[in-house]
DNA sequence: GCTAAATAGTTAGGCAGCTAATCATCTCCT
DNA sequence: AGGAGATGATTAGCTGCCTAACTATTTAGC
């Protein structure tokens, strides 16, 4: 499910056409609001072969990256640390319901294993098992050069444009999130 | 489901501490990929939002949005031509199975109809009901306006940067198609 | 200390995309 | 002209996410 649900951007001429019959549509504006989808587009589809590749979904992929990310305990670094699925559910920004059934395969594949917590008895921790500590170790160097190789041959001056135009978009986002919907006429 | 599962992005330090145990982690390019990602699924939730407030899928707006498009027969143009349900979905990007579901939702809601070809008894045309040219007329400016609002705003020079670094990532992604997996050590 | 409200985890059921298989029809090749 | 293979649409069943409702436990207020 691409985000942007589109075979081929549209040519400039098309969309200058259309601009035609809907005066609100800006052709620049259009252009680069597709523009950056379909980039992004590709960009997760790399990804998701990656993924597919290791025969692992991403919302799998993102928990066993967390649990694998180090924590601190008493001022000193830990590796591995065992998180608890409401944890895991607010980081990876999915609900409670959706990372009990990511828990629930990774845990039938062996990649972590579910314990009760000692001091909650409500609450659970998940751990990596060896299996699922290998597994990472594995893949996880992979999918770091994959995005290395296509982020990182960028021309340094564009990595750095990138991100201040990136920003500008997101702070436009803030901004023009209450536009457009007023002026629509009502059924 | 946006791309990127994170709820906050990393800190660059983090990513500089995880640079120590995976060697190729290239903290610049995980950032800059990260933006990347999460800017789009911004971008994506802003139409989103727009969607649900019209109680309408993202695939389905797709196909009204494609039936709205103008068509050129006998060298003159035509607006809201019929176009198969096999071309709706190479244009959409998605499966026929996935469009004959899409069509049969807006057919039920009165938006399209279905009508079998004349010149193909396999085939069948698609077309706009008055209603759903209604409903594209008075939603389509809205959504425009709001496209206008986010990306129109950025400066002028930056537009044609972010044209231009767009296309150089997705030449990227060209290249590194075939990187990284080879040094994965076998399970 | 006891009840009300909050929180952790799970279950049940929905939706939107997918693949694979099926049937009808068309196209092409000899 | 006739049969092989391509193509159009549909169906059935999968996955991964979601929301809503539920149980068990903890926390907070009186």
């Amino acid at each position: 499910m691409p985000l942007l649900m589109l075979k081929d951007l549209p040519r400039y001429n098309c969309l200058l056409e259309c601009s035609k019959r809907f005066p609100d549509l800006n052709p620049e504006a259009a252009s680069l609001f597709m523009q950056l989808l379909r980039t992004a587009d590709e960009l997760y589809e790399v990804k998701a072969d990656f993924l597919r590749k290791h025969n692992i979904s991403n919302g799998r992929f993102t928990v066993l990256m967390l649990l694998t990310a180090a924590g601190s305990m008493d001022g000193h670094v830990e590796e591995n640390p065992p998180k608890s699925p409401a944890d895991l559910a607010e980081m990876a920004g999915v609900t409670r319901a959706t990372m009990t059934g990511l828990i629930d395969t990774l845990e039938k594949d062996g990649m972590v294993r579910r314990e009760s917590d000692p001091r909650d008895r409500r609450a659970m921790l998940v751990h990596l098992t060896p299996k699922g500590e290998r597994f990472t170790a594995e893949i996880l160097p992979g999918y770091f050069r994959q995005v290395t190789a296509i982020m990182g041959s960028l021309p340094p001056g564009e990595k750095m444009q990138l991100t201040t135009i990136l920003a500008h978009v997101r702070a436009g986002i803030e901004n023009a999130s209450e536009v457009a919907v007023p002026l629509v006429s009502p059924v």
